[in-house]
DNA sequence: TCGAATTATGCTACTTAGTTGCAAAATTGG
DNA sequence: CCAATTTTGCAACTAAGTAGCATAATTCGA
């Protein structure tokens, strides 16, 4: 346990003001400051003008119509330091260079060329991490950290531990090897966990902090946040269920439905024509979806029971089914007795890891950005 | 977010000299605290001073050895705030009285006159404090907090929300009308998740910090903690098996070896003559034994790829069968491809939740003890 | 155009609290 | 009884937050 001293105190005055200031998109005066953080007036104005010193705050004049003498402005100054976030699938790379408060300037898209080899895809990884940069027009020394989503149980170290199709990357250690690479520093996450981040920021779990997200059909994984945290577990195998055993995964997989979410455009197109079907009322179409929703249903009710969620959100290519599955999936829970869950679909779609792992990095970097270095 | 002045910097060192003081069991010199809290030695010997002001400290004059100019020793005054943790069963209630560090000076049971009466019981649960104090020679008025430990879904402020074979206690705020009863702020969770809690302070599961701790068979929870905090859930929902569904809980309560974490004396000593039978090598209870043993694993598989737990501890009564139950808990598992989980039995025993719930107001009352009231 | 009203600023004086370092105190051992 | 040793007690200094007042820079109305 480490004892404060008076800097210990400045700096965490420090990065109270700056994530006060953070959090206005529009310049604001000291005045509406001080009211937020509460701190004296005096002491906010000297961390503004540190802050001014080291470019965290600029001030700017805008136009003025108010009576009385008017306000300095200051505004945070976002472009300051640039995150790269990284998605890698079984078949592509994408990358998203983000301003520190998440405004995405560019991205990238790369074919992979052969997934099962992780030395091939880290440099696909790479191109793509370029190809933001450049569109995003930024000087590349300003991208200062990033993420990683994957698929697999990724511990906090950002090694993956089990990826069940492609031994390759058991035990490789993504984020160390893709951070080298890219020279920043690097966190890595399992791609349904980054994408319950990002719903819980941007998305259709705002209002709670304790929720899941899914992805389950073709592919399969559960993002848990609890306390506005992702939830990993022992070397990140938590919401693994490829590893579940106690639910029969694998007849998702065959199931059409379950195709919502495969990575392939073609047998996406294949889904959506059962789906169709569906829509138009053919028989055998719908049964299949009302196996697909119990199944999906066994699935949640295990969630309900452990985790108590207060909501789960359905993402990965289930949210165009909506309309048809979220009933379905609500009764079967209901016969099965589980506890009423608020269930939804995703409002971030296909997006949702790559932003997620924007906010990892937002998170995580917390401290580097708002911590000792600001003062400097 | 509020910012730090000097008097905020003076409480937090305070709360640090004074938990790195009630860390020793024997009284420790000024030097040695100013080893552990990185403060200066002069900064330590004032908040000690203010600290022996206002009681939370003593200086001790021990014998001395040593060269040198003796130095001053300090010892922690755990006796002058007690705590009490009360139990609920559906049978007894029992209380305990400890002291800030933990130490029990005092216990009481009650045999409840009528569970499915809220009024009755606590009654009979005030008796129970009443003679946990009385036990304990103390004061009643060091008592300053205290925490329940009930079956049942229950919230953060201590309301029950489902207790699915006592509809009375539906919505029953437990904390407020038992804390208003005993007249100290007191907090209240469900048994199991109680029972985790004590098994990380001193039981089989000191070492993780992200487990989960069952009881299984006549009555069924799962006590949950992430990051050395109890995992409540929406509602306080989390690790209620009772509501689960998916698994066919009511098969295990009418196994004979369900009973083994029955509250009842008479069912206990059924489900131990089983026992008897079974390491006899008797046929019948060793295939019913093996059952027993699926379904066990068939829930902890679900606990394993959703929370992903580092250990699992089997409490509630199973411990008296750790070396049958064990093996063919953890064969099982393998069998249903579930990832490798420590499974182990509980070191505490029957004492579990009541110890957790000593645990529970101790961590809640961090604040209250070690916090702004300090100084004064 | 000028003065009153208004509002934010810049500063000085003061307080709290943490650090440094030195002289003095209290012990043991020869 | 003196040297060695270890800890104490305190004085002087520094960092950082608070309070509050005189002043500056506006708008508005006459």
């Amino acid at each position: 346990m480490p004892g404060l001293d008076p800097s210990a105190m400045r700096r965490l005055n420090t990065s109270v003001v700056l994530r006060a200031l953070a959090e206005h998109d529009e310049p604001v005066t000291m005045a509406t400051l001080v009211g937020q953080v509460k701190l004296s007036r005096r002491t906010v104005e000297l961390i503004l003008t540190q802050l001014c010193e080291s470019g965290w705050a600029v001030e700017v004049t805008p136009v003025h119509v108010d009576v009385g003498r008017p306000p300095r402005y200051f505004s945070f100054e976002a472009d300051r330091a640039l995150v790269v976030a990284v998605r890698i699938d079984t078949h592509a790379a994408s990358a998203a260079v983000s301003d520190i408060r998440g405004r995405v300037l560019g991205r990238g898209l790369v074919t992979l060329r052969n997934y099962s080899d992780t030395g091939q895809t880290m440099i696909d990884a790479e191109e793509a991490v370029d190809a933001a940069i450049r569109e995003s027009g930024q000087p590349r020394g300003r991208v200062r950290a990033g993420a990683v989503a994957s698929g697999g149980a990724i511990d906090e170290d950002g090694v993956v531990h089990r990826l069940i199709h492609a031994p390759a990357w058991n035990e490789f250690a993504l984020a160390d090897v893709l951070g080298a690479r890219l020279g920043i520093p690097l966190f890595a996450d399992n791609d349904a966990n980054l994408a319950a981040l990002a719903e819980h920021w941007r998305g259709a779990a705002q209002e709670t902090d304790t929720f899941a997200w899914c992805i389950l059909g073709n592919r399969a994984g559960v993002g848990i946040v609890i306390k506005g945290a992702v939830h990993r577990g022992f070397r990140g195998a938590a919401g693994e269920i490829v590893e579940a055993g106690v639910l029969d995964v694998m007849r998702m997989e065959t199931q059409p439905f379950g195709l919502l979410s495969s990575p392939l455009l073609e047998e996406r197109r294949q889904a959506a024509a059962w789906l169709v079907r569906a829509r138009a009322g053919d028989a055998e179409a719908l049964q299949l979806l009302g196996e697909f929703a119990d199944d999906v249903a066994r699935l949640l009710s295990s969630l309900a029971w452990t985790i108590a969620p207060e909501v789960i959100v359905l993402g990965g290519g289930l949210e165009v089914a909506e309309d048809l599955l979220l009933p379905r999936v609500v009764e079967a829970m209901k016969q099965l007795g589980t506890l009423r869950i608020d269930v939804r679909a995703t409002t971030i779609g296909a997006d949702a890891p790559l932003l997620g792992a924007v906010k990892l990095v937002l998170d995580r970097m917390d401290v580097e950005f708002f911590g000792p270095t600001i003062a400097a």
